[in-house]
DNA sequence: ATCCTTGCAAATGATTTGCAAGAGT
DNA sequence: ACTCTTGCAAATCATTTGCAAGGAT
């Protein structure tokens, strides 16, 4: 818990066990949507409420401490932030699983930006397709 | 108009004037989400409802004539299927720019996929930043 | 001691649904 | 003719807010 706990005040917010938890639930889940992370929560924490939820995942992504990551067709899910990555998404079971960027992409990315006069902040790579799992069935 | 009734049979979808409408703003704005499609429409078609161009964009993402852009922060845009692109979406504006992948960064995206057995259908590269104009303020 | 956070319940906002009338093929 | 779509209003679901009590620094 101290890693997370050294993760709230890196960015200037009290360490809750509320927020703990849910930094916890995150790490764990790799990715999570807001009723995901509530009930996963929920488990250690029976009387956490879903509105602490929803108001500490908006502080902790304003303040940097974790990522949005909106799908298409589905509801957002976050995760612990880290360096850019690329997300591939299963459209048949949700599932999320992170890749590496290599530098070549890195660097496309940012020349693409370049070329538009674009001052460029971060990037969210996502493919769609079916994981290892889904392409048998 | 034939060229949104020509897109929309092409899928095997009826070509109502409230879908056509809908093609031919978001073939305007480029991209827009939900009201700001309903709020333009109307300018032409003044009767048409909301729940109308939900339903609408719903069936239209489901038959492959539109796509959906989720970005972080804001609700999702739609725009005209083409292929694969970037977006560069201004944090401060919200404004959204495409702007072409060239093959390197296709060839890599795809690399990265096959690298995890992932069989990847479509992918969404979304670059988050200061667009030309926000960047002067 | 102070300010921020929590949990609850109520309020708001977004999206979906059911259905009778109308439009497209 | 047949089937799908429309517009409306109501229902549902998702998210936000206000506030008194409790927790973190």
């Amino acid at each position: 818990m101290k890693k997370y706990e050294n993760m709230l005040k890196e960015h200037s917010l009290k360490a809750t066990y509320q927020r703990m938890s849910i930094l916890s639930v995150l790490d764990k889940m790799g990715h999570g949507c807001i009723d995901e992370v509530y009930e996963k929560v929920k488990e250690t924490h029976p009387t956490i409420s879903l509105a602490t939820v929803y108001k500490n995942i908006i502080t902790m992504v304003e303040n940097g401490v974790i990522t949005e990551v909106p799908i298409a067709g589905l509801k957002s899910k976050y995760e612990l932030k880290k360096d850019d990555h690329i997300h591939l998404i299963c459209t048949e079971c949700g599932d999320v699983k992170d890749a590496d960027m290599d530098d070549k992409i890195t660097q496309d990315v940012s020349s693409v930006a370049n070329n538009s006069s674009f001052e460029a902040k971060s990037s969210n790579v996502n493919i769609y397709g079916l994981c290892k799992n889904c392409k048998g069935a």
